[in-house]
DNA sequence: GTCGCACTGTCGGCTAGCCGACAATGGCCG
DNA sequence: CGGCCATTGTCGGCTAGCCGACAGTGCGAC
């Protein structure tokens, strides 16, 4: 399927891209290329050149880092219908993060140089553009508040919410394919520590774990313990 | 002195501001409106609706919130030249945080319908106003990996640095007026632990620490220390 | 089917950093 | 100059979460 509009609808899911103007979502879509990656193959690393704004349509893809002790962070796990990379689109500075396939995954990705000659000739898209980066910046504000005030368990609750919602980009999923680990680096706790909460979410009643994946039963008191 | 163009040579000190077009600097500077705070006066609270976009001419502006438990988290000390409020700007949705004056301050305020009917008139701004962003977004995803990453000591390190050049929007200073419990509340850390940080650092000269004040002795040294 | 690997589950010791407590000191204001 | 409050300095006990270790389990490949 290398033809963009082939993703019209499955984008369409998403709460950005619904927002925008039709005309625009169109000419998105002309300037898209399809890109396949395989499960582990690298998109972009940190400090790489901006490439252009990338839309995840199939699969997942992991941002993060590696600390220079190996420590790895898990930023998010992209998954569709996403769209991530429009900081060096406005700054054209250089990736802030590592970015790789989880799975095999399909990507578009609207070009840096089309974007800016877009941009140029309809100056008012810049905004468009621009609610990405607030709804992230909303998001790492929250992020960065939670790690701070909250103790494991809620911060956990909490995450788990957000990562249904796709990050307040789609309408809530029940079950989330998950490995416990990927999620201990997002929230910065030890694997065992995040198995540890989510037994005990578990004997409550409130989540199912399988393998790979975490079953939301009880939204409502996975709000409160998220309180 | 009501006169916003007054503040015009010190905005400039600011890389942001200096970075703008000429005649928008201008523009801006006529739409500003002067605002006078004392110390411990609230200018917003998270939740309230937009009112426009600030800057910091005088004084020093708490950004932060405080949890439902009482536990408060200081985001950062807006210093001057420092601009803020932008996310409202752009989504039109609330206030992501709590601001108030540390010292009694000047501000600048450019009201939202003013600056929204500018953007009409000339949407290519609306990417000059997004770069304010693209930096905090930097700056947050910069201080979300040290939180999760590094121990308390390269990270307090980490972060005299980055407040002594203003977060990147100024040349360096080496005498920080910052109260350790402050510095403390920016890193997530308790009072005690920073100030026995603060102790080390000292007795490795590096800093000089009296009383509400951190003077850096050696820049170098800090660097290799926040690694 | 079985091999191998990724993932889950669980234990126990360890430690970084928290927290309460309190003394000492600086600066401001009357 | 004396009193007050903000701030710094320091101690010791406490604990949340880390970390290594290892066993158990699901799943896909051959």
């Amino acid at each position: 399927m290398p033809d963009p509009r082939h993703y019209l609808g499955q984008l369409s899911q998403g709460h950005w891209f619904a927002a925008l103007p039709q005309a625009l979502r169109h000419t998105l879509l002309d300037m898209a290329q399809v890109q396949r990656l395989d499960a582990g193959q690298r998109l972009f690393r940190r400090g790489d050149k901006p490439s252009g704004l990338y839309a995840v349509v199939e699969g997942a893809v992991r941002v993060g880092a590696v600390s220079e002790t190996g420590k790895e962070a898990l930023l998010t796990l992209v998954e569709p219908p996403y769209w991530f990379g429009e900081i060096s689109l406005f700054d054209g500075l250089p990736r802030t993060h590592d970015a790789f396939a989880d799975s095999a995954s399909t990507l578009l990705l609207l070009p840096q140089a089309g974007l800016l000659a877009l941009l140029e000739r309809e100056p008012q898209h810049w905004r468009d553009f621009a609610l990405l980066m607030s709804h992230k910046l909303r998001l790492a504000f929250i992020a960065l508040e939670d790690m701070s005030l909250l103790p494991a368990a809620p911060r956990l609750a909490r995450r788990l919410l957000l990562i249904a919602e796709n990050y307040g980009e789609s309408e809530p999923r029940r079950v989330l394919h998950l490995a416990q680990e990927q999620l201990a680096l997002m929230l910065s706790l030890s694997r065992q520590t995040t198995n540890q909460i989510l037994k005990e979410l578990q004997a409550q009643g409130v989540v199912q774990l399988t393998y790979g994946e975490i079953e939301i039963l009880d939204f409502e008191r996975l709000r409160q313990l998220a309180s």
